[in-house]
DNA sequence: CTGGCTGCAAATCTTTTGCATCCTG
DNA sequence: CAGGATGCAAAAGATTTGCAGCCAG
């Protein structure tokens, strides 16, 4: 798993391994400053160039994507399968929507002149807490 | 149609009436800094605080989207009706995708205990002025 | 060893805000 | 007239960058 990350031309450097620790399994979509404040802790030399640096350079290798869905932040997923995502409107948390059933039977080209490469839904609801909890 | 906009507590200044003119029937999704500098051609005392202000407005009030496909800024379309968007990986142009065949047999509530309002799908892919012009 | 990585701080860019003044309705 | 809107400039955030020194491979 380590050689993966060295056959790619990316180093291991404990701040990378704090970093892609923190991300394993991360299910929280979280930002540049979450992961800089939540490794921080552990790590008190960590700076944000660091997080930053490391996050372009898993995003650019395909190992995490930079998802869009909050207008205010970039938000990053190390789960790099195939889903979607919803965001509630009420307090910001995003939930990942699995993609069984295909939902999208799109061409995979022709879309107003554009090759199509990928795909990828925003749903805008209300999460359970915030429903339950009255406006 | 300026009775339309007072009617939902939209007083309506010059300025305002300059940034609705250089939004209808907009099909670029501009940025806030474009829709700025685009307008301050003609109209010098045009201020940053206005437009914002002006944009927020509108969304509030669901005259113009806000939409999320560009990682780097946000960007606004006064195209309000049902359709997605489609982005060049690129040159970052965003084009229009119709919502025909309503694509989506999405169920209106339950997904991860949300329950959804609505949804919007970012395409990715490559337009046909950067497909002619190699890499 | 050497090129890539780190940490710091400053710079940049986008967006927001405070406030006195203005002007639409 | 009154309350909302404007313009300016400063503030606030998020992200990027320059650079000297460090360290993984």
């Amino acid at each position: 798993m380590m050689k993966e990350y060295r056959n790619i031309g990316f180093k291991l450097t404990p701040q990378r391994l704090a970093i892609l620790d923190h991300l394993q399994g991360n299910k929280s979509h979280p930002t540049a400053d979450e992961i800089y404040r939540a490794i921080s802790k552990r790590f008190p030399t960590m700076s944000f160039a660091t997080v930053y640096n490391t996050l372009e350079a898993l995003k650019k290798r395909g190992m995490i994507l930079e998802i869009t869905i909050d207008p205010d932040k970039k938000r990053f997923d190390p789960d790099t399968t195939a889903h979607h995502h919803i965001i509630c409107i009420r307090c910001g948390k995003v939930g990942d929507v699995p993609d069984n059933q295909s939902v999208l039977n799109m061409p995979k080209i022709g879309i107003r002149g554009f090759k199509i490469t990928k795909w990828h839904i925003d749903f805008h609801g209300i999460c359970k807490e915030c429903e339950g909890s009255g406006s």
